[in-house]
Order: structure tokens, then C-alpha cells, then sequence
DNA sequence: GTTGCCCATAAGCACAACTTATTGCTCCGA
DNA sequence: TCGGAGCAATAAGTTGTGCTTATGGGCAAC
């Protein structure tokens, strides 16, 4: 009995057929066997329990439903190419939809010059991004809803895979009227009043690590919500700040603030991308992870010049 | 190595997979053993050489790839099925298009109540009619620009079928002046002057028949192109003419000609349908000869009551 | 009648696709 | 830290589909 399914290649063996009007033509075409041809061809009538072709001494017609169907068959077949196409295309270059998600102490440095980067590379790159805390990050990572993150290492995720990508060194910014003097080391710091980024970014706990602080009591519930604010509030004389090297041209650029380098050891912290170990995007995140980091590079060579 | 080309089977289960997420409850769905599903996707992402599915420890999840490709493939599985609906719907019922080719002596007066009828019993029917000698209805049969003609029998085409549909006799048509003369018999015929149909209609040489004549020259190259030529004719008084029973309610209904029925034995035609004995449409095609004898039926019913 | 063309059928073979059984990995609870 | 459960991948074995070549049979032409 009959209980095969109606196949790709019977719609192809018919459109062949069709089109040659011709069972030893149309087989030739299909590089199979006239019998083969026929016994599919007749596999396919059956199954719709419809003639396709009229089958004339001299030549094979299509029936009128035959014409009806071929169009539809035709139809089926391109799109059919075209998922192949499609996957081809897809396959080997950077392309397709690509989220990202950016921690916000790195975003508004670093964004502009990956998606120009990501986009002269490829341009059919469908580039979503995602600016939020760490710990968001890592749950939609997890969830799915992101592709990867560009964040502060180590996360230390078991089901993550980190790349580091630079490492950044933090200034201390202070109003201008601290000019010159003596820069602070971490402990000193401790005394002055720092102000920091809200709870859970990830660059308070990295300043307050520096410190030496534990605890979040520190700037008496000034928590800034961006880098952007602290530098503002420091113009006016409120306290000191640090920010990562990388925000400093946007960041101090237009605000009556000085920024002083620590003496060695410098803090810093390392940014890097992570993904889920899972994800199938693993070629193309390594090509993003290069690109970034070159990125980064550059724009830190250009910035050192200034 | 992979020779195997895309299944529709694989599309199927692709399916099942993004819609459940899960290898096990798709496996089921698809009524397969789980490892069997698992090949399947497997030998699709081989095939297109793209990770479809992200594997993750506690969910299977598309990738945005396999997202994109799920929105054509559901378009093309749903494409599939209406080529599967579509055979099943036109497979019993009386349905698509219906080429019917007639003779000119019989298209006038029996298709509108053909076409009326079939109409009647299949509304979805497409039916085109093709009006010609018979010679090129044989043509375009054979060449299968038309699916069936309505015609005189015989037409002793070895490749066609011939079903008979009805005979009908013909009558004399001749001028008002001549009404009450006794009507002449098909030899006294040779004597009158007798208008005829072109050449090709056979309706002319089934008239020279009954008059024993072999020979083409009669009415002084006054042959008409339809039967309402001829009766027209008839009535300024320019001879007489033969024309079937079915044409007399029509043609002479607002002529000043006199109508008479020959005496035994009358002259008659036997019309029928024929069509390739290749063609698929059979079953149809006898529907269609039923239905054309009934409504024929009932057309002289009606008229004799007249 | 004979030949050639062309599609259908038959018989045989190979591989594809499915089965059950098992392994390997991850996550979870004790 | 160690079993146990869940789930997908892999292995091994079997069935069946789809191909092959060879043959049959109808129809047209010479």
C-alpha cells in the first residue's frame, strides 16, 4: 500500500516532465532511468488521485489540471532554491541578524565605532543592541534574547565562553581647582568623597575594589546613573570620580574637571565579549570579537594622540 | 558524503522542532522515534551547512538563521498542502476548464442551453468553446488545444472516442409561396435550386447526400456561411435550403419562409461527442455527454410543443 | 508485416530512513 | 560530592523506498 508522502523530488521529476514533454527526455534531464521517471511520475498521480499527464502515442501532454499544477510546482521548486540560496548566502559570511548586548560604561565609547566597523565588513548585518547592566545581560544571554555581550571579565559563567578583548586603566577625575595636586592612591581615595555609578553596575564595585570599600556607603546617596552624570557633578565641586580611559575624551571633554592618572599600579579591568558555549554564531562571534578588538585598538591609538 | 537532496519529510519535521523545541515531544508529534528526528535535522543542517537549531542543555532553540528559514518553510509546507487540496477537490467533481469544440450548424442552437446546464450542475467550471468546421475541431483535438467536440458522427478517427448523443432530421425550407406544394423527395431536390454552406461544413455534404448529389456545383456560387444566410436567402425568394430540426425555431422563427418535413424516409444526421481515447478526462467527458443529450432532449421536448 | 519509438512493467539491488538500545552530557537534589 | 533524571547524540540492526537493467506491449511509419 501506498504510505509515502509526496517528495521534493517528484515535484522536481514533474516539472521535468512537463517541460520535455518527454518520459526518456525527462529522465535524462533528471540523470535517472526512464523507469524510474515513470513509476515517480505514476507514484505522484497516485497519491493525488489525479492524471497529470495524458500519455498520447506520440507525445505527453499535460492535463488541464497538470497545467494548473505545474504553475503551483514551479512556484514550490524556487522557493524551495531560494532556502538553499539562502543558507549558502548565510553560511559563510557574517550576515543575518546580530544582537548585542553592551554594558553601559562601555557602550557610548565604544558602540559607534564596532557598528561602523561591523557594517563597512558586512553589510546586510541587521545589528540590534542591548545597553544594560551585567546581570541583565547574562539572563538574556542565557534566555536567548541576546547573541552576546560585551562586558567586564570575568563573568564566570560555567556556560558562557569569555574572549578578553583590552583592558582599560581608570583616571581619577576632580574638579579643576585639584589640578596638580598630588594624585591619590586607592586608600587615600577611601577619605575623599567618591562617587560612584548605582547599585549593580559594574564599574561601582570595580572603583570601590580599588578602594579597598566593602560596603556601598559611600557618596551619601549621590549614585550616579551614568559616567556622563559623576563628571557633571564633579565640575561642581561636589567630589571626585573615576572613569574608565575610554570615556574620557567624551566624557571630560567639555566639563571643568581634571583627570590624573594613578601612580602604578593603575586599576583597570579587562572588557571582553561572552557568549553562550551552545551558540552556533561561535565563527561569526570570533569574527566579532576580532573586529571589536581592533576597533578598541584603534580608537585608543587615536585618542592617545590627542 | 552527502548526496541527498531536501526532503519535504525534513521540512516537515523542521517544523515540528521549532514549533515544540524540544526533540522528544517533535519526534512524537511527527510520529518518529527521537533519534530518527535528531538524523533528520541533522542531515538538513548538513545540507545547507547552517546551524539551525541552537542545542542547549535544558532547551532547543532556533537560531535567528533558523528563524527566517522557519517563515519560508512554513510558507512552502503550506504551499505543498494546497497543491494536495487542489487534487483532492478537482479529483471527483466535474471541475477546471472544459475546451468544447462544435460545428457551426450546431453551436447556435443547443450550446446556451449546454453551457446553462453545465453551469448548473458545476459552478466552478471554466468553459471555453471553440466554433469550427469539423476537420479543424479533428485538428485541434488531436493536438490537444480542446478537450472534446461536438460534431456529426462518424468521424472514424481511429485514436478518438465517439459516443452518439441524438440524431436529428432536416426539414425543407422554402419560399411563403411555395407553403401547400407537395414536398419533394431528394431526387426532385437535384432540380431546385438548392442553397448550401460553404464548403467544409459537413452539414453540406450530409445535405448533397440525401440529394445523391457527389458533386459540389449547385446553387451557382451562392454557397452561405450559416444556416441564417441561408434561410434568409430562402425567404427573398432565391431557392430553397435544408437546414436541421433544431435550427427551425430559431432561424425561421421571424423569416417568410414555409417549413416542411420530407416524407419517409426523412434525412437525418446523428451528432455525437468524441475526444482523444488518451485523454484523462473521460469520466468527465461522459458526464458532459450526458448532460449535453439531456439538455438536447428536453430542447426538442419543448420545441415539439411549439 | 516488420521495424522503430516510447512508455509501462518486472526483477533485482543498494542505500536511505526508521527502529530499539546505549552512551554521554547537564542539571538537580540528597 | 555523589547518584539520578532528563534529553540529545550515537550505535547497531532491519525494513522499505527508489534506483538500476531487462523485458513487454501499443502505436505509427515504411
Amino acid at each position: 500500500m501506498l504510505m509515502g508522502n509526496l517528495t521534493i523530488k517528484q515535484l522536481r521529476y514533474f516539472e521535468a516532465l512537463a517541460l520535455h514533454g518527454h518520459f526518456g527526455h525527462a529522465a535524462n534531464a533528471c540523470a535517472i532511468s526512464q523507469p524510474a521517471l515513470s513509476l515517480q511520475i505514476k507514484e505522484l498521480e497516485t497519491q493525488l488521485g489525479v492524471i497529470l499527464f495524458e500519455r498520447g502515442s506520440r507525445q505527453v501532454r499535460l492535463t488541464t489540471f497538470g497545467e494548473d499544477f505545474a504553475n503551483r510546482v514551479r512556484h514550490i521548486l524556487r522557493s524551495v532554491e531560494e532556502l538553499q540560496d539562502l543558507a549558502r548566502a548565510s553560511r559563510d559570511r557574517l550576515s543575518g541578524r546580530l544582537r548585542i548586548g553592551v554594558i553601559p560604561t562601555i557602550a557610548p565609547y565604544l558602540l559607534p565605532t564596532i557598528i561602523s566597523s561591523l557594517k563597512r565588513i558586512s553589510g546586510d548585518l541587521d545589528i540590534h543592541v542591548r545597553e544594560t547592566m551585567t546581570s541583565n545581560l547574562i539572563q538574556e544571554l542565557t534566555e536567548g534574547r541576546i547573541d552576546t555581550a560585551i562586558v567586564a571579565l570575568p563573568v564566570s559563567e560555567p556556560s558562557f565562553t569569555e574572549v578578553g578583548l583590552f583592558s582599560e586603566n581608570f583616571v581619577l577625575v576632580r574638579p579643576n581647582s585639584d589640578a596638580g595636586k598630588p594624585v591619590p592612591d586607592g586608600e587615600t581615595l577611601r577619605n575623599m568623597r567618591l562617587l560612584l555609578l548605582e547599585e549593580g553596575h559594574c564599574f561601582r564595585d570595580q572603583a570601590l575594589s580599588f578602594c579597598n570599600i566593602q560596603t556601598a556607603s559611600t557618596g551619601g546617596g549621590l549614585d550616579g546613573t551614568s559616567l556622563s552624570t559623576l563628571v557633571q557633578m564633579v565640575s561642581v565641586g561636589i567630589g571626585v570620580t573615576l572613569i574608565p580611559d575610554m570615556a574620557i575624551r567624551l566624557e571630560t571633554g567639555s566639563a571643568a574637571v581634571s583627570v590624573a592618572r594613578f601612580e602604578h599600579p593603575e586599576p583597570s579591568r579587562t572588557i571582553g565579549m561572552i557568549w553562550r558555549k551552545t551558540s552556533p554564531l561561535v565563527q561569526q562571534l570570533m569574527q566579532v570579537a576580532e573586529i571589536v578588538q581592533q576597533s578598541a585598538e584603534s580608537q585608543r591609538a587615536s585618542q592617545s594622540k590627542t
